[in-house]
DNA sequence: TTATTAAGTCAATTGTCTTGACTTATTTCT
DNA sequence: AGAAATAAGTCAAGACAATTGACTTAATAA
């Protein structure tokens, strides 16, 4: 008998794997510093300047990256900067979230070329489904007439959905959009739309959203607090993002915590007092309403006894969350972002200072320990549709390796 | 005029890079499934036979890996498996807590083979060096004694020292050993040693002894728990082990936590309730008494309320930062360990159950949510020994990639 | 005895980066 | 002006490490 022993192993690499690496350095470079010379990226890569006038080369070939005009820097031979092109590459953003759909379309450099909305209707999933199908493919239409190219450079499909992901939900509970949880959303997706589609929870959507064209541009350890219908964090760490075992790192929404001065018995998911379902609670408006994020906002700009009450207690829940947040990872910044006006948020941040003491107070920082990232409602389809961009071009660990045969875990 | 302005960029890398990361691969496999054949190791890491066949043949000549004998197990060619050399390579490991010191030397495999203990002397960092570095000869010594190979295969010196690090501490405080933070003990036993030194914190330092040969063994996404003087935590993410951005993820101990029924303005930091040193204080012992781990083990044995009081806070404070830690990180497991004995630690374990709901709480788990990892005052020395073990044959990302000329962040 | 299966090697090939010399274009010095 | 210095970028050969496909070896199964 031959007894078959599953062998836990990484895998290895080879030329191709450490090419496809180099390439996506020069992106990432050329996304991070506008523009760059050949000479340039030789240097900031380590890679000798022929190996990068190779790849260079090739990725304008394959029209990612085009040369600017000549520029005269000093004595030596002007120096030709290469810049992204927007029209490299596509890809298609979706969120899901409880009671709408959103889509966006998004190029290489992260612009916004068309977005769509939807309210989901009654019926769940299986109704759902063909909604967003349709969203879909108006979406890509639209795309098609203002970049007829996109036909053929549409890298995939991101989806963003309100995690927690696998968790023994109560399928009633309105929280945890049970019912989409247990349908088989990607393969629905995926045979609807021929696209590569990857799921990821909301606040990861916005955490890619900031990492590509936000405040975590460039930044390799940052946090993102999503402060939506939900509450959740998107964390980059080491520069890319971090899904924990199961996907759903960072779901801060799920910690329990006792309210001001109540007892242990009284812990709750933090969610349910931080989050624009608390908001909605307070201020009486129903979550389904199509017009909820003007109501919001109206209730937010007139003096509103409710809406003050609501920015300090959440200001109060999220002090110590972010205390906890910078302990524990030690990040360079967290960004607070979410589906909200940008008044109301910018009211949040006031309301969140002082900070509670942390070991991220020190000397010489860089950035804020807390700044404003995008609040507007589409802050998650745009991450969504960064999702795909992100993994195909940005250096991340897992493209370096080859697929694996064998192996678990 | 040149502007040099900084050019934000990843480093790439070549084939050179691309071999290390293979070998590194070989190591880890063997490291994990004890003994595996080449054609075992081709499949496993998704190389071919052929190069799995070279860099094996290179391991076995630079002394890293050797065959056994050979194994039928079926039709076919029997296969050579190949196992790692526990004589290959040698680390020292120190670890400096306030008030003793101690060394270890490990093999490869992570064998211990010499360990010291002395306590620091008063007099501050100045004079603490001198004690460490002729403990550090004395283990050197000793190891050449036992393993005479040592002398030219001493991969480095790993270094323990409680965190966190950098931060504008009140030099009066003796939790932060500011003074120590702020000596330049890096230069003085790099220059003391000639050895490759690395500094983590001690949380750092026991989950890097679990990842090696502990509970974290082959985990990729695993925290520990560091109960010792302070409380701290080290993260394993993806296989590896995350420091943050200053070195000081996972510093769980500087949470600032209301005790139960406590108010707002009595938010401490979690480990002045929950640590070795809480314990201390409960029980009137002397942190620096040298017999201080003998009178907490006869303490904990004997039926003593204090200990049993100490328990049942503690439990109540972990309990919340276990939840909170498996909802921020989603990890496959949680590993409790720390410098106490070892009845004590499974008194805490005990009473830490039933732990709070989390989204850990999934069907299908194959890790417990908690379990216990090294309990002995050795731990964190061990860890530091690992460090440079892991870190010159772990496969870990920064491994592949050149080493930048120019760039930032 | 023969076929089948699997481990492992041999030798040639491929792909990608590196090396070092060279060309081009510009500024600075004399 | 002319020469020297400096920097960007190319050319062509070389090095390195994995791949490919055929081959050898050694076992079990038919």
């Amino acid at each position: 008998m031959n007894e078959i022993r599953p062998i836990r192993a990484k895998s290895g690499t080879n030329q191709e794997g450490a090419s496809a690496h180099n390439r996506r350095v020069m992106i990432d470079a050329l996304r991070l510093n506008g523009q760059l010379s050949r000479a340039d990226l030789a240097r900031a890569t380590a890679l000798t300047k022929q190996a990068v006038s190779n790849i260079i080369e090739e990725l304008e070939n394959d029209g990612l990256v085009a040369s600017l005009a000549a520029v005269r820097k000093g004595r030596g031979q002007p120096s030709t900067p290469y810049r992204l092109v927007p029209e490299g590459a596509f890809a298609i953003g979706l969120q899901i979230d409880r009671h709408v759909t959103r889509t966006i379309a998004v190029d290489l450099v992260g612009t916004v070329l068309a977005r769509k909305e939807a309210n989901l209707p009654a019926g769940g999933p299986a109704k759902g489904v063909e909604t967003i199908l349709a969203l879909i493919a108006e979406t890509r239409r639209e795309l098609e007439a203002i970049a007829p190219k996109s036909k053929d450079r549409l890298v995939g499909l991101g989806v963003a959905i309100p995690g927690p992901f696998g968790i023994e939900a109560d399928q009633d509970d309105p929280w945890m959009m049970a019912a989409w949880q247990s349908f088989p959303l990607l393969d629905a997706l995926s045979i609807g739309t021929s696209l590569d589609v990857r799921l990821q929870n909301d606040a990861a959507a916005a955490a890619t959203a900031e990492k590509l064209v936000g405040a975590a541009h460039g930044v390799d350890h940052a946090l993102c607090i999503y402060l939506g219908y939900g509450l959740g964090a998107g964390l980059i760490l080491n520069g890319e993002l971090y899904r924990g075992a199961n996907g759903n790192a960072g779901e801060i929404g799920m910690i329990l915590s006792r309210p001001p001065g109540g007892a242990d018995a009284d812990r709750a998911p933090l969610e349910h007092r931080a989050s624009i379902a608390s908001l909605c609670k307070i201020l009486d408006l129903d979550p389904a309403d199509p017009e909820l994020y003007g109501r919001i906002d109206a209730a937010a700009g007139a003096p509103e006894a409710r809406v003050a009450t609501w920015v300090a207690d959440i200001a109060f829940e999220l002090r110590a969350a972010i205390q906890i947040l910078e302990t524990v990872f030690d990040p360079q910044t967290i960004i607070l972002c979410g589906g909200m006006p940008r008044g109301l948020a910018r009211r949040l941040l006031d309301a969140l200072h002082p900070l509670l003491p942390s070991i991220a107070e020190r000397r010489g920082r860089s950035a804020p320990r807390l700044q404003l990232g995008f609040t507007d409602p589409w802050a998650v389809a745009i991450g969504a549709a960064a999702e795909p961009i992100s993994r195909t071009f940005d250096p991340r660990f897992s493209a370096i390796l080859k697929t694996r045969a064998v192996g678990a875990a």
